[in-house]
DNA sequence: CGTTGCATGTAAGGTGTTACATGATTAC
DNA sequence: GTAATCATGTAACACCTTACATGCAACG
C-alpha cells in the first residue's frame, strides 16, 4: 500500500499514536490534572475493564509522549519539601485532537486474547479436573470483575456529566455476567462430555489420532 | 523477584515461551501436519474467534521456535519442482510438553481491547451520529464473527474427536451473538440520551467541565 | 493477462513488559 | 517498625507488526 507519506490534508493534521495514547488523553479529558501514578490507578480499575491497563512506565512514556506532541502539558508540584510530582493536564490542542481523533479515526475490531477459552480448545489433550478449575477461576474473576463494573456504574450514577461513563460500566457489568454464566454452562457441558469419555475408555484402549 | 535461574525442578521442564507458541503448537496437536501458510489460514479462521491471529511472519518464526525446542519437527516436501514447502508436525516431546503446560501453566486472565467501548465512554466529546455509526459497525462485524462461528460449529459436528473445538464454536457464536445485541441496546440508550441532550441544549450554553 | 492464492522469509521498528533504583509518607 | 502507598523514572528486552523481496500456479 502506499498510504505512508500523503501531505497534511486538512489545517488539522492528527499526530500518529497508538490507541493506548488516546486512551490515556481520553483520560486526562474528563478535566482532573493527574500525575502518572493516577492515570495508571485509575486505569487499573476502570479502563482495565473494556480496554487493558498500560504499565506503569509505559503510562509515563505516553504522558511525555502526549506532553511532546503538545496535547497535554505538566507543572512539577511541590506541596512541602517532597519529592516533586508532574501534574498533567490536557491541553486546547489536546482536545481538539482526541475530538478529530474521536470522530475521523477508523475503529479498530476489537480484540480478544481468551486464554480460557484457548485451554478448552485444546481440552481434548487436557486433563477433565483441570478443565473444571480453570472454568471456576474464570467463572470467579468474571464475578470480580462484575462487581467491580458495578460499583463504578453506581459511583457514576446522578451525574449527568457521567452519563458515558455509567453507560459503559453498565455495559461491562453485562458483559462480566455474562461471562460468568458462559463459564459455568461449559462446567456444565464438560462434564456431560467427560462423562461419556470416561464411559467410552472402557472400551478404547489409545486416544484416535 | 527471583524466577529467572531455576534449576530444573522435575524431569519434564516447560521451556518458557509466549502463549502464541503454544497455540501454534496446539494447533499442531490435532496431527495435520502443516505449512505456516496453513497455521495463519486456520489461524484466521478459527483462532482468531476467541485468540487472535499472529501475522504470518510472527507464525514463521513460531514454528522455528518450537523446532528449535524439539518441540515440532519439519520435512522439506517436494511435490513436483516447485519451491519446497516446510511442513511441521508435533514431535512426542511437543506432547508432553503441550499437556505439562496445559495441566500446570497458570492462566492469565482473558485480555480485551473493547475500541468501541472506549470510544463510548469518551463519547461525552463525541459526535452522537459517529456513535451511531461505530455501533452499527459493531453489530455487522459481531454478526459475521458469530455467522463465522456457526459455520465452524457446524462443521466439526457429529465428529466426537472435534467436541472441544465444537463446543468452543458454540460458545463463540453465543459471545459474538451477544456482542451483535449489546451494540443495538447501546445505540438505542444513546439515542435516548443524545435525544435528551439535544433538548438540555436549549437551556445551555457551554458544555461543563 | 491480471489478480488471487500459495509459499517463505528478512529487516526495521514500534509497542509494551519486567526488573531495577530510589525514597518519602501513612497506616497498622 | 514494617508494610503498603505514593511517586518517578531508566534499562533491557521480548513480542509482534508492517514493509519488502520473491516467484509459481490457477482462475477468470
Amino acid at each position: 500500500m502506499t498510504a505512508s507519506k500523503r501531505p497534511a490534508r486538512q489545517a488539522r493534521e492528527l499526530p500518529d499514536l497508538p490507541i493506548t495514547s488516546w486512551a490515556v488523553l481520553g483520560m486526562l479529558s474528563f478535566g482532573k490534572p493527574m500525575t502518572g501514578y493516577d492515570v495508571k490507578k485509575w486505569s487499573d480499575s476502570v479502563l482495565h475493564l473494556f480496554y487493558w491497563s498500560p504499565a506503569l512506565s509505559q503510562v509515563y512514556l505516553e504522558l511525555r509522549r502526549l506532553e511532546e506532541h503538545g496535547l497535554a502539558t505538566s507543572d512539577l508540584v511541590t506541596d512541602n519539601d517532597v519529592r516533586p510530582r508532574r501534574v498533567y493536564q490536557i491541553s486546547p490542542e489536546g482536545k481538539t485532537a482526541l475530538d478529530l481523533w474521536l470522530d475521523t479515526a477508523p475503529v479498530e475490531p476489537p480484540v480478544l486474547k481468551h486464554t480460557v477459552a484457548l485451554r478448552l480448545w485444546l481440552g481434548q489433550r487436557a486433563n477433565p479436573e483441570r478443565l473444571r478449575q480453570i472454568l471456576l477461576e474464570q467463572n470467579e474473576r468474571s464475578r470480580e470483575l462484575a462487581a467491580s463494573a458495578e460499583r463504578i456504574r453506581i459511583g457514576s450514577h446522578r451525574y449527568p456529566q457521567y452519563a458515558f461513563q455509567e453507560l459503559v460500566a453498565e455495559w461491562a457489568q453485562k458483559y462480566y455476567e455474562t461471562e460468568e454464566k458462559s463459564a459455568l454452562e461449559l462446567l456444565a457441558r464438560i462434564e456431560e462430555m467427560t462423562g461419556l469419555t470416561e464411559a467410552d475408555e472402557l472400551h478404547r484402549d489409545d486416544n484416535p489420532e
